[in-house]
DNA sequence: TTGTAAGCGTTATCAC
DNA sequence: GTGATAACGCTTACAA
């Protein structure tokens, strides 16, 4: 019955309008569901569009209202699980309102960011959502200024700015990490952080130090160290700190893939987890489990931070005045086998499961 | 300097050429080099242009031009590694040649993908990047008919229709996954295949049999299980497969996931890899080496998937009259712990790496 | 070499 | 209630 795009070319308002037997402004009304006008007149336009399979042009609707109902994405890297998950959330909340989706990679390069924030506003997106890769207050200000669509910041942020702010409960997590550590002995404790470029590794780098602040415990000169997100990067790094000595009790990774990357240089040493060296590690990859040993890690949805992140952006493209909104995602520790007593730390037992935050 | 749409309205082109003192059409042709015109002339509008930080509309270029340098990107699971990796190297591939990406994910469901190809449709976009799920050639060619913008098929493809098609060496990858198995003296091989609505599930639940048969290997009634792609499916699968007497030496699974579902079912069941069950995978998941015990599996890298998929499709924006390309890309065997000898098979022997296909 | 004018397919502002 | 008509911002015959 319906549509048949087919033939040539493509069937416009006019169309609809001639066979209906009305004005194209008639059309466009019946088929907006905008003015009062005669029941059977209306009717008779439904009944054209249909026969004629009508849709209407997405470009010529937007040049003219200048809205375009699509939402910008931009990560630092869409094949990072992390980020392919929150745009999985993000996508489904945006279509599911309407939205397209139009993705940027940043590379986790601030110029290519900055371009990228540039090409969204020439395409006149409705919306961003993004996640920074150092990007100063004052540069996004700049470039995403007052006058522009909302943006919403998720993981990598700028405090302060911008149309709304998601990110984890970093402080709480590293804290949960760092006490799950300390009630099983161990005082010697690494860290492996993140580009300190992004928030989200800064966050986790200063609750690591409150943490052990809090409990009176010293971090020596080079159980801090700095990494890039690669996996790579926290092999170099876990096997310098196992060159140390006297070396760590326990390392906290801040992602996943440093904690990979330790486990790797684990290996490599011959280092035995965790009888020689507990590991555990701020994302719960989905694989966790299967790991040897399974790791001790920070757990929580990549998706639901796009959900939210969505939703509060959704928000903010229908009426610009509602106000920011700043959510901060709990994080759940699950203790597996990669973390244990500390060696010669006397005493058995396993920490139970611990929830930071409010839940969910 | 430069750039300042900060203020209020957009600069628009006929802004540029009043600045200029030419009309719009030369201003436009300056701007797009198009045709001949006065040195001088053009000079001016590109600096006027400058000046005043002109970006031309793409809306309204396109709505004129019937053009948006805009590519659909449709896959049935976005959060997945392997369609995160090609959506990555198709990506940077179409940037660099000015095409932005429109995202839709058809979560595994022959209807969404439908809907989302007419959304692209609609919108126009150039070209069409498409790993379907199930859709009959038929439903195809009704939907991204004859004329509408040529469609590069990968992964989950349909044979003969649409622009392009690039998938991997399923049955070679199969073929080298059995004949690894077969060295080392198994014959009891059991197989988890993935949802055969999609065609890489097919090929490669073909080319295992005939892997078999060419080998005159008998496959039990029970030893071939159809899942659907999810770990969950696999570990289900795994556990029955468990329990079937006599019992498989080996399992092939067809997918990364599926491996990780089989390994789950091991585990719970106690059965030890690969003393008492080898297990070879179809993909190589980055943290393979991590697993316990290191899997083995066919490697390749789903990015350059993206970029030769991507690839294909420029070239049939640019000239729709270009022949189809049809690619098949290599994978290549990783032999690791999880597979060995079959119990009772005497001898030793670890079989070799092995390339499939022209390597690179 | 440059300008005029039409048109891409809508929606919005008027009159009627 | 409904219909002209003018935008939206650009490209492209066709004239000059």
């Amino acid at each position: 019955m319906a549509s048949s795009r087919s033939v040539n070319r493509r069937v416009t308002l006019a169309d609809v309008a001639r066979r209906a037997g009305v004005s194209s402004s008639t059309a466009s009304r019946a088929l907006n569901g905008v003015g009062e006008l005669a029941p059977e007149t209306r009717g008779s336009v439904l009944r054209a569009a249909l026969e004629l399979g009508f849709q209407p042009s997405p470009l010529a609707r937007s040049l003219r209202t200048r809205t375009t109902y699509t939402a910008g994405f931009v990560v630092p890297d869409i094949s990072s699980p992390f980020y392919a998950g929150v745009l999985k959330g993000a996508q489904l909340t945006l279509e599911e309102a309407g939205y397209r989706v139009l993705l940027m990679d940043s590379e986790r390069d601030r110029e290519v960011e900055l371009a990228a924030l540039e090409t969204l506003l020439t395409h006149q997106v409705d919306g961003i959502l993004l996640s920074t890769t150092g990007l100063t207050a004052e540069r996004f200000e700049e470039a995403v200024g007052a006058s522009d669509p909302p943006c919403v910041l998720f993981d990598g942020v700028l405090y302060g700015v911008g149309a709304g702010c998601i990110t984890l409960d970093n402080r709480g997590g590293m804290e949960a990490l760092v006490e799950h550590l300390a009630e099983n002995g161990h005082s010697r404790i690494a860290v492996l952080a993140g580009a300190l470029a992004e928030s989200s590794a800064i966050e986790r780098l200063e609750g690591f130090r409150c943490a052990m602040g809090r409990r009176g415990l010293e971090v020596p000169e080079g159980f801090e160290r700095v990494c890039d997100w690669t996996q790579a990067s926290g092999r170099a790094a876990g096997v310098e700190l196992l060159r140390d000595s006297p070396r760590p009790t326990a390392v906290v990774a801040t992602s996943d893939d440093l904690a990979l990357g330790c486990l790797a240089a684990c290996r490599e040493q011959g280092v035995v987890v965790p009888e020689e060296l507990s590991l555990v590690s701020f994302d719960d990859p989905y694989f966790g489990e299967l790991l040897e040993p399974p790791l001790t890690a920070l757990s929580y949805q990549p998706r639901e931070i796009g959900r939210i992140a969505a939703s509060a952006l959704i928000e903010q493209m229908r009426s610009p005045d509602v106000p920011r909104r700043e959510v901060r995602v709990p994080v759940t520790l699950i203790v597996r086998g990669s973390s244990g007593r500390a060696p010669g730390a006397g005493g058995a037992g396993e920490a139970g499961r611990k929830v930071s935050g409010s839940g969910r």
